[in-house]
DNA sequence: GGTGGAATTTTTGTATACAATAAATTTGAC
DNA sequence: GTCAAATTTATTGTATACAAAAATTCCACC
């Protein structure tokens, strides 16, 4: 796929950063990466660079690129912010997502309900990304689609946590049953409100995210 | 501000993408840029990451960065996500802004009033924009806030475009007085609204847009 | 005149070398 | 012994050199 060495870096690092192997503040040192990765530091400069236009890390002229782990604050805005975007591919999505659309939205559907059924989080995790991503495309705006897609990225590791909890699994089912009804009625505010409901961390979500960074 | 080098070419770089400079797949030559600015290969090509990861180039592998201009359809996307996440920002900023921010939406808006008292364009650009970006800032959502600034920055230039058009001015007026009223009722949903029918692209703001993009 | 393919030239991607700035350490005065 | 200035070391930023792939040119052949 990538031919571009500093490319699978960046994805590699990504990966790294993403898993805790970093701390926030650390600093990349690009002279360990380099012999880490057995290559110069050119590639390891263009890969640091994408991570730092992701915003997963920083980068201080002359003192070097540093990672920046999300805090409980900016965690918090970036999941109100992923709400708000999924409500607004929700109200696009009511009145232009196609028949195949919902049909995959079903599909995606049974085959939650097989996994909650088996308990396997693994494949609700999935199936359940699927879900929303078939929203996305449904909104017909495709530079909608590929920002929406981005953060959705960028909150996976997060998202994993949310659903390890008991019972969140039957709630997140029965949300989605009434978005696939609302886009179904094509009626917009329902599906975004929906929606905006189903990927906001509040109340008890809140606590148990607090909860599961303590760590 | 910058000490890289490589930064303040990115940003000159972009400035020449968004005046027109180059047209959609031309191929930013690394080394004709370099003689151009009169630094080495290496600056040249952390800029074009940049324009890159901004979404105004693409890269292609062993092939070269070229610049992406939007066409009609993803000028539209565009605008219609910026709408969006407008009324994110509006629906927020209702429960969350401050009274000091109520006030500098106040006097965005005298300054706006007294540039269309003037027809004054380019005073009531800045001052509209400004008016945006305290709501951003009202979302109380430093995320939400950066996103939406990115977007914005993206638009500036047709945005400045649609202004241009008569009566558009009065228009656009009486709208910020309906937002700001939403916003002092602390109604979400009508802050959201009339957000999202500000900012979107519709009617006979469409068809101007794209008799403008003829040239 | 057109076509296929080898040779040449361009151009990207990576490695290495050098320059400049920031961090660390040493040295010396008090 | 402590603080500060000076020197050394480390690290980033840029330039140049080299390797590899793609684009182009050129020429034989049909």
């Amino acid at each position: 796929m990538d031919i571009r060495r500093a490319d699978k870096i960046a994805e590699t690092l990504e990966q790294l950063v993403f898993s805790g192997a970093y701390s926030d503040g650390d600093r990349l040192d690009e002279l360990k990466l380099a012999e880490q990765f057995n290559v110069s530091r050119t590639p390891i400069r263009e890969a640091l660079q994408v991570l730092v236009s992701s915003g997963m890390a920083e980068q201080i002229p002359r003192r070097g690129v540093f990672v920046r782990q999300p805090g409980p604050v900016e965690l918090m805005e970036m999941f109100e912010t992923m709400a708000e975007i999924e409500a607004a591919c929700g109200r696009l999505a009511a009145t232009r997502i196609t028949e195949d659309g919902l049909a995959q939205l079903a599909e995606a559907n049974v085959n939650c309900q097989q996994a909650v059924a088996n308990l396997d989080h693994d494949l609700y995790y999935d199936e359940n990304e699927r879900f929303h991503q078939i929203i996305y495309r449904g909104s017909a705006n495709r530079y909608l689609e590929k920002q929406t897609l981005q953060l959705q990225n960028r909150l996976r590791a997060y998202r994993k946590m949310q659903l390890r909890f008991r019972g969140r699994l039957d709630q997140s089912m029965a949300e989605h049953l009434e978005i696939v009804a609302a886009l179904q009625n094509e009626d917009a505010d329902r599906a975004a409100t929906a929606l905006r409901d189903h990927v906001a961390v509040q109340g008890e979500k809140f606590h148990r995210l607090m909860a599961s960074l303590k760590n």
